[in-house]
DNA sequence: TTCATTTGTATCAAATGGTGTTACAAATAA
DNA sequence: TTATTTGTAACACCATTTGATACAAATGAA
């Protein structure tokens, strides 16, 4: 499948944030540390931002902080603010309606897909962004 | 992200092989179920083959059937068969190793996405082929 | 006001991966 | 020997991700 990482990247990010408290952060700073170009970065802080996780401001010592406290940050929100939230695909082509099985297995799978996506958002919505550094500090910073 | 379609057109795969027991079917017959070409489907075959979920034979009166009844046959077989196993992805690029967050999100991310693939792989392995055919009944067929 | 800075976004290019297709060698059964 | 089918290589097309340049709009400071 080959997975983005836009999620890695926005957690990083994130992180950063939430450790520099009520400092505006630059885009060119965190590209810095993910190791990447800035605009890439600010395209994810837009995700962030309409998913109300951080807050930016324009022009001389603008940047972006968080729009809440890391505890109160959830990787199940992260996750569903950068991510389509599908584990799996259902079928591209629709399947052939003549078919009984073409004509009803789609059904089944979106509910299966439904199921297991909900199983990731809980399973991601056990840890909070704060749990997450001390994690980081925790593995030997 | 959006996810491809293989997991999908596999279950599929696998329950036309269900329903048709002993018989050897073709990729043509089930392409056109699927409504895709027959290499896709023989391609798919190949890796169910791979994972010992299905066994093939060339020639006249050649063609596919399950190598084990649809009880033995989980969902996390096939998803493990046919996708990479990863609901979300790691950095592309290394972080920065200069920066403290840079240098250890790398291991709390890679301990969460195993954490995450191995409660999908539990869900998924809680169906087997046989259930997700009695699903289908039971929708209505 | 004027100027430097920063975000937000448009646009483009390169790389990657999924899908669909044609073609053909190898295996198999009749 | 012949027809059939798989297995696979090769190719084109398309969508997505990533990275980059460019610039208008907003902002704060001189």
């Amino acid at each position: 499948m080959a997975a983005n990482s836009q999620f890695a990247m926005a957690v990083h990010i994130l992180t950063m944030l939430a450790q520099s408290g009520d400092e505006n952060i630059k885009s060119d700073y965190i590209a810095g540390s993910v190791n990447t170009n800035p605009v890439v970065i600010r395209r994810l802080l837009g995700q962030l931002s309409t998913a109300n996780l951080v807050t930016s401001q324009t022009g001389s010592s603008g940047g972006t902080r968080l729009a809440r406290s890391a505890e109160n940050i959830s990787l199940c929100e992260i996750y569903k603010a950068v991510s389509c939230g599908e584990v799996f695909g259902l079928h591209a082509k629709s399947p052939n309606q003549d078919c009984p099985i073409g004509r009803n297995i789609e059904a089944v799978l979106c509910n299966l897909q439904k199921e297991i996506d909900r199983s990731v958002g809980e399973k991601l919505g056990q840890y909070t962004l704060q749990r997450v550094i001390e994690m980081m500090e925790g593995a030997h910073a």
